[in-house]
DNA sequence: CGGACCGTTGAGGTGAGTCAAAGATAGTGG
DNA sequence: CCACTATCTTTGACTCACCTCAACGGTCCG
């Protein structure tokens, strides 16, 4: 258990609220649904492969990824989680876990009672749509990264990573000056863009060296957006940050 | 418009109810949606990326895929579809198309309203976690994929990729002993695993020369389907294909 | 019968992998 | 506070799975 900045709900209210507008009275129900928080180190399994978990969990401070495991035993890593992300949403409706989530930091995750979830769903039609718009999003991310894997160099994925992390962190309010904290190593970002460590190193210098990042210990900052959105061939259209027309 | 040999909205009621048991009344219902059929020639889109489409549509006849490009105009095969399949569902709740959605042969596709997909999901709240799930299954075969293209060789790549369309296929009744019709080109086979086609004439052939498959003209049949699911590192369990307890 | 695909084959090239060792950094306990 | 360790990052030399380019053969269909 751990203290928290601000209730858990809120973050998962703000995040509902900012893409599918919610009544007063949605978010009242929200507010009241129970939400225990747990402090996880770093490297934990959270949930895994093959279980039946009776609850999903919301992220709240910290990394979390989703992954799964060849017969070799190398590791693809499919999504990175960040405050406000629901990882496993998706067991409310698949009885078993088809991949694994485990912490890539020390982090703050809240487990939310599936009986809970299915509940408020019957009582506000509404919710439902927004909760299954989270998990159309998240297919919307593995459909990107099938592109960024599977047709584009090391060089300019992990270019398109970097944009991806930094426009989500930026929804939850977690960059400042085009600059935010990334505890992940070399070996966790080889494992989610599908290549060895090694060669994240070199790619990572070659980007360092041509100007489109900057980092210091945990921290990553980004001088020049346009020329790495560029590198990255990042377009968020894929995120479907804004559904309000015109905002 | 093209004759069908049985009905649409039984294919779409069959599909959800083996996997979610459905009511009377919600079959019912689902049999009563409005479906307009389509013929459609092979190579074709059907829905193109940025689109905002009003209607969802449902395979019938034939295979279909989901891509993007890439910024060098590499394209990569997201998702393939068989009949049965509702591949931009997801089009319900994200308004704008993040993928396109084209024929690979010739196909008849069914067009349901997303007005009428609204209508029946607000009165029969059970039917809403059955489109759900579907959904959910969908990104659960992007999450394979990506672990596929992300940490395999070429060669295992291809035999997991025949292992899954041939479990899709026997799953809607259009395999018989081990063989099955799949008129898709190497150079698709190749945007689907992130590999040229050279090599996928390449992978082939090995496959072959190992007695894993055999191909004559678009039928392909599987000699031996324990030996592919090992070659291919199989594992059925990603398709959530059996959800009632010991079915 | 002729063109348009599609699949095959060969030779040579390369981006990323492998292996191994050395440097940097962070965490731990005395 | 420092010594000790474990982990993470960097570097260099070598290898290889897959790519590129180019030519050729098959097959389908108007």
């Amino acid at each position: 258990m751990a203290l928290m900045p601000h209730q858990p709900n809120d973050l998962m209210i703000r995040k509902l609220d900012s893409i599918f507008p919610l009544s007063d009275e949605e978010r009242g129900a929200l507010q009241q649904l129970p939400i225990l928080l747990k402090g996880i180190k770093a490297d934990r399994e959270i949930v895994g492969i093959g279980e039946r978990p009776a609850q999903s969990c919301l992220i709240l401070e910290g990394f979390t990824c989703a992954y799964k495991l060849s017969h070799l035993g190398k590791r693809q890593i499919m999504a990175l989680h960040v405050p406000g992300d629901m990882p496993d949403l998706q067991s409310l409706h698949l009885a078993v876990m088809d991949m694994s989530i485990a912490s890539i930091s020390s982090c703050t995750v809240g487990f939310i009672q599936h009986e809970d979830l299915r509940r408020l769903c019957e009582q506000h039609p509404r919710l439902t749509a927004a909760f299954w718009r989270e998990t159309l999003v998240d297919a919307s991310i593995y459909r990107e990264w099938l592109l960024n894997v599977g047709q584009r160099s090391a060089y300019t994925r992990m270019a398109h990573l970097v944009c991806e992390i930094l426009i989500r962190l930026k929804a939850v309010g977690l960059v400042e000056k085009w600059s935010f904290q990334w505890p992940i190593t070399q070996e966790k970002l080889a494992d989610a863009l599908g290549i060895t460590a090694v060669h994240v190193s070199r790619t990572l210098q070659a980007l360092r060296a041509d100007g489109l990042i900057r980092m210091e210990k945990t921290q990553v900052s980004v001088p020049d957006w346009e020329r790495l959105k560029e590198a990255g061939e990042f377009d968020p259209l894929y995120l479907h940050l804004q559904v309000r027309k015109g905002a």
